[in-house]
DNA sequence: ATTTTTTATGTAAAGGTTTACATTTGAACA
DNA sequence: TGTTCAAATGTAAACCTTTACATAAAAAAT
């Protein structure tokens, strides 16, 4: 019992074989007798020998980690996306390494050196921005997968949840309730999912020949203060929308704590809907009506794609996109009598 | 221009230096001539250059990774201490990988092999149990740091926040409004921070006097369902609390549910405390009365800890204690008159 | 019994670093 | 001018794998 790590070396004397033989029985097991195979596990089993990947990626010139890069890694949706890739990362062989830039470029390029040494084999995009700056351009990007958000630059695979489905069953939720007036909350053109969203939105009040003048949409970038900006702008004016259809969870908090603050009752004076299901949303007062979004899921079918790729087969499809489910809580009620 | 990333081989040749002279120009810059030195940094800008970090590691036996296990990725707590591990890690050239054990002992044991396979060099661990079965007596850890929570097992360094001080502080506000009989939920023997709090309310109490005969302790697990457990067990029995002193957030969040669904009114009929300030608690109705953990800085002295246990250096404290900051918000009040 | 084919194993190189040790260079000294 | 010493650089080994190629052994074919 040397107290140094054993190596594969150790592995061959013990099972009096040599090294290659070694890694045959671990890699390539067919291809070895099945006495000496029987020897070599033994051997491993006495040592306890686990092949260093250092060396190993070294000689492959791969790594088996995957870069996981987020803008936010406290992100509600961020932690259960993770969870479906780490699940789906190990179950292949490779572990998963987290970086976040606070949509800051400079951070971004400093992931990039993940890659030129040989650190991360691919890379899954949490938001639709590719993190680095315009030099990315020359360098050609590692294997990469984006999740929850198509990626902007495009050409670029993409795990999500069919956004403008979603969007449209909430719509139609609130119209199926007897709204005429519906809020977009959340406008945002560089958010592709929010932009598909709000696509969706329209399809829905189109569908239900819901005139386009009498549509309000206003800004916002998804979080609760832009929720509750929202709102006190929307009083400045002289029409109200009976209901609010919010971009996401974040946004529709914010809009309901702008309410609230207002002496208004959710959902008997305003309705109200969000998007993402995070967590949160079922312990607001009132519980939040909105679309889940199957994260785990997510995760997994993103790391499936990633892998794909890195064993250069083709993947069929390019852009996966997820069933939402509608979730309906205690946010949305009849619009109130005039 | 070659499409394969540029050796050292390939800067050494450029600069018109041998291998060893670009790898001291880059580690040991101060043992090269100025003239060389400059040489070495144009070919290097000019190749661009980076290490590979599998070699590197391989040669010097040491990886420069650190894994974070967690129980639950999704923790509130969670994302923000990595947040702050992240940045101070990758400050001093370290990575961040991260693995969720969901409590499982055998997942636990497959984050081992990060170590013999030489992937990571230390650990974090986020919750106050070693991951691993009882193989881990026989074989040692690696370089261990725990944050959060106390490490059970005992002789591993850690950093938190104060808890017994900050259960104080919380129980103090309590009695300062005049409640007398105060309920605290979430007693758990198996988790050390919860233990310190229960102390340090214990003790607050103690301070002002208040009998031990009339103090309520329920069990619990920290979870939102315990508390609104620990609110419908109470409720059959006789003698009720004016307030309700909980664990964490969750459990405060779960009470407050439970009351609220009892018809009760927070602060009117009761007042709450949670600990943690999870970024939920601000968004309560009422918003939640709290402990604030400095979630970030808890990350940031845990890795500079961990990372002088990496550099053999012995680090002076062996459990990092912070100030725990009062959050008063709105759910909590004096006791209603009877 | 000899040759050919198949199967199993071994040998050695390569992958990109770091670093102990050897060598060269040039300055400082006698 | 020749000798000594310090500073700068180079050479080569080591870290641990994987795998192409070579070899040996066994089985199959002649």
């Amino acid at each position: 019992m040397s107290n140094s790590p054993a190596t594969i070396e150790d592995v061959a004397r013990i099972a009096e074989v040599s090294i290659a033989t070694v890694s045959r029985a671990i890699h390539l097991p067919e291809k070895v007798a099945v006495s000496t195979r029987l020897k070599v596990n033994q051997a491993i089993a006495l040592t306890g020998y686990t092949p260093n990947a250092m060396a190993r990626s070294l000689r492959l010139g791969k790594s088996n980690m995957i870069l996981v890069v987020a803008p936010d890694i406290g992100d509600p949706n961020f932690s259960s996306i993770l969870v479906g890739l780490e699940n789906e990362a190990r179950a292949h062989g490779y572990g998963v390494l987290i970086g976040h830039t606070q949509n800051d470029a400079q951070r971004g390029m400093e992931y990039l050196k993940f890659f030129s040494s040989n650190q991360a084999a691919g890379m899954i995009l949490f938001t639709g921005i590719l993190p680095f700056g315009h030099q990315s351009m020359t360098a050609r990007l590692p294997p990469t997968v984006g999740v929850f958000e198509p990626v902007f630059n495009g050409g670029i695979p993409y795990v999500g949840v069919d956004d403008l489905e979603g969007a449209r069953k909430a719509v139609e939720l609130l119209i199926a309730e007897g709204h005429r007036k519906i809020a977009f909350i959340g406008e945002n053109r560089s958010r592709l999912a929010y932009s598909r969203r709000r696509l969706g939105c329209d399809a829905g009040l189109d569908a239900a020949g819901i005139p386009a003048a009498s549509r309000i949409v206003m800004d916002g970038d998804g979080t609760i203060e832009s929720g509750r900006l929202a709102v006190d702008q929307l009083f400045l004016r002289d029409t109200l929308p009976t209901a609010f259809m919010c971009v996401n969870d974040q946004t529709a908090i914010g809009v309901m704590l702008g309410l609230t603050a207002r002496g208004y009752n959710v959902p008997r004076d305003f309705s109200v809907t969000g998007f993402d299901d995070v967590p949160q949303a079922s312990f607001m007062q009132p519980s939040l009506t909105t679309i889940r979004q199957p994260r785990g899921l997510i995760g997994k079918h993103a790391m499936t794609l990633l892998l794909q790729l890195l064993s250069d087969t083709q993947p069929e499809e390019t852009e996966i996109l997820l069933r939402p489910d509608l979730v309906v809580r205690n946010s949305v009620g009849p619009p109130p009598r005039r």
